[in-house]
DNA sequence: TCCGTGCGTAGACAGTGTCTACGCACGGAT
DNA sequence: ATCCGTGCGTAGACACTGTCTACGCACGGA
C-alpha cells in the first residue's frame, strides 16, 4: 500500500501472479499468495477475477503474448520474411527454436499455459491467443512443403514440439536418448516434419554453420524485443 | 468395512485411486476422498503411504504398467513379432495407435501419469516403468530406419505422441486442423518420423485395409488381456 | 493372563478457494 | 454544505485439503 499504485489492483495482480510463476512455479499460483504479493487481502482480487481460474488464465495470457511476440521479434510476418529472401524451412528452425528456449526458460509460465484444467480454455478468448502464432506455423510449413496437408502438417509438428518441451523439461528425453542437449531431437523433428535438409537452397545447402539456428534462437531477439513489457522483464 | 476384504488395505486404497481416477479425473485424487472411497479415515493411508505423492505415484504405476501390457499385447515381443514376418512399420503404427487410443479413452490416468508436480517421478523406479516401452519403441524404430539414430528418432516419435495425445485431447489440435479424428494426425506424424510409406513392403503397400490399424488398435488386445487385472476393467 | 505391537481412528493445525457482511472514501445531487 | 450511493478493499466464516500426533482396539506370543 506504500508504493507507486498508481496502476490498478487488476493490473498488479497479474504482474503478480507473472512474477510468482517464474520465481516459484506453477503450482505456488495460490490466490491468496498472488493477493499477499499484490499488497492486498485474500478477497480483493475477487472483484476482478470471480475465480481463481480466471485470474490464473489472465496470467496464462500474459505468457502467450509474450511467446507471440518472441515469435514475431524472430521470424516477423512470415511474407515479409519470405519475401525478403529467407528460407521458409530457416524461418521454421527459428520459430521452433523460439518455442522450445520459451518453454524451457519460462517453465513455470509454459507449464500454467498448457494446464488446461487450471485455465479456462474455452471461455474468453485464451485458446484463440495461440492462434496466430499458429496461423504463421501453418502459413511456414506450406511454403516449406507446397504439396503437404499444411494444417495438418503444422499440427503434427506443433505437437511434436510441445511433446520435447515437456518430455524434455521434466528430464524423460534426456534419460532415454542420452543426449546433453535437445539440438538433436530438435533437428529430428524438423527433419521429420519438413524433409531432411532444404533440397534446393541456393545458400544454406553448402552452408554448415546455419544449421545452428536451432541452438542459437536467442540471437533473433535479443537487442529489439518488443516483447519486453509484456513479461516481468519489462517492468 | 462389510463387503470382501480379503485383500490389505494398501491395494484397496490403490485400486480405490485407479477407479477414482477412470470416473472424476485427475483433480479428484484428493487423499481423503481416495480414503473414503476404500472406507477408511483420512489418516488410514499414511501408514502405507508416508505422502500424497506416493500414494498417486502407486496409482500411476498401475497406469504405466496397464499401458506397457496393452503394447506388449498388441506388438508382442519385437524380435518375435518381426521374425514371424511383421513389418517393423505396422508395428510401430499398432504401437502408437495403443499409445494415442490410451491417452483418449483412460482421459484421467493418462494426466496423472504425466502430472510430474503430482508425482514423485525421480524415486522408486516409476521413471523406469516406462522404460522397457521406450526400449521396444527404439528397437522397432532401428528395424525400420536401420540408418538413423534410433534413440532419438524414438524419442522424438515419443514426444509427438505424446503432444498429439495432449492437444487432441482438450481439442486444440480439432480446432486448428480442422480433423474430426486423430487419425490424420498420426498418420503425418508416422509417414514423418518413419519415411512416408514403407516402400518395400510386399503385403500392405497394396492393402488399403490395412492403414486402419491405428484406427482400431483394440482388436489386437480384445482376446488375451493379459493386463487385466491392472486397471478396474479385471476387478 | 498379560503384554506388546500392528493398524486404523480421531482430532488438531495450517493452508486453500469461495461466499458474505461490513466499512470507508470519494463524487454528484440536493 | 450536507447527504447519499456506489466502487473497492477488508475481514471473517465455511468447507475442504494434506500433514502430524495421540489414542484405542484387537490379535498373537510368553
Amino acid at each position: 500500500m506504500s508504493e507507486h499504485e498508481t496502476t490498478g489492483l487488476r493490473e498488479r495482480l497479474i504482474e503478480a501472479g507473472v512474477d510468482l510463476v517464474a520465481e516459484e512455479g506453477a503450482q505456488a499460483l495460490s490466490l491468496r499468495e498472488i493477493a499477499r504479493r499484490a499488497g492486498v487481502s485474500h478477497g480483493a482480487p475477487r472483484r476482478y477475477f470471480p475465480t481463481h481460474l480466471e485470474l490464473l488464465s489472465a496470467i496464462a495470457r500474459r505468457g502467450f503474448a509474450d511467446l507471440q511476440a518472441r515469435a514475431t521479434a524472430a521470424v516477423g510476418s512470415p511474407e515479409a520474411a519470405v519475401g525478403a529472401g529467407a528460407h521458409p524451412r530457416a524461418l521454421l528452425a527459428t520459430l521452433a527454436g523460439v518455442y522450445l528456449d520459451f518453454a524451457l526458460t519460462r517453465r513455470g509460465m509454459y507449464e500454467l499455459m498448457f494446464r488446461h484444467d487450471l485455465l479456462e480454455s474455452n471461455r474468453l478468448g485464451l485458446r484463440e491467443t495461440s492462434l496466430p502464432m499458429f496461423a504463421t506455423l501453418v502459413d511456414l510449413v506450406a511454403r516449406a512443403r507446397p504439396g503437404a496437408d499444411a494444417p495438418v502438417v503444422a499440427g503434427a509438428l506443433w505437437a511434436n514440439l510441445h511433446g520435447i518441451a515437456q518430455l524434455w523439461g521434466w528430464g524423460s528425453l534426456r534419460l532415454t536418448t542420452g543426449a546433453d542437449d535437445f539440438a538433436p531431437l530438435l533437428r529430428a523433428a524438423l527433419d521429420a516434419h519438413l524433409g531432411p535438409e532444404d533440397p534446393h537452397a541456393p545458400v544454406s545447402s553448402g552452408d554448415p554453420g546455419s544449421r545452428r539456428s536451432p541452438e542459437g534462437p536467442d540471437a533473433h531477439l535479443g537487442p529489439e524485443d518488443p516483447g519486453g513489457r509484456l513479461g516481468k522483464e519489462g517492468a
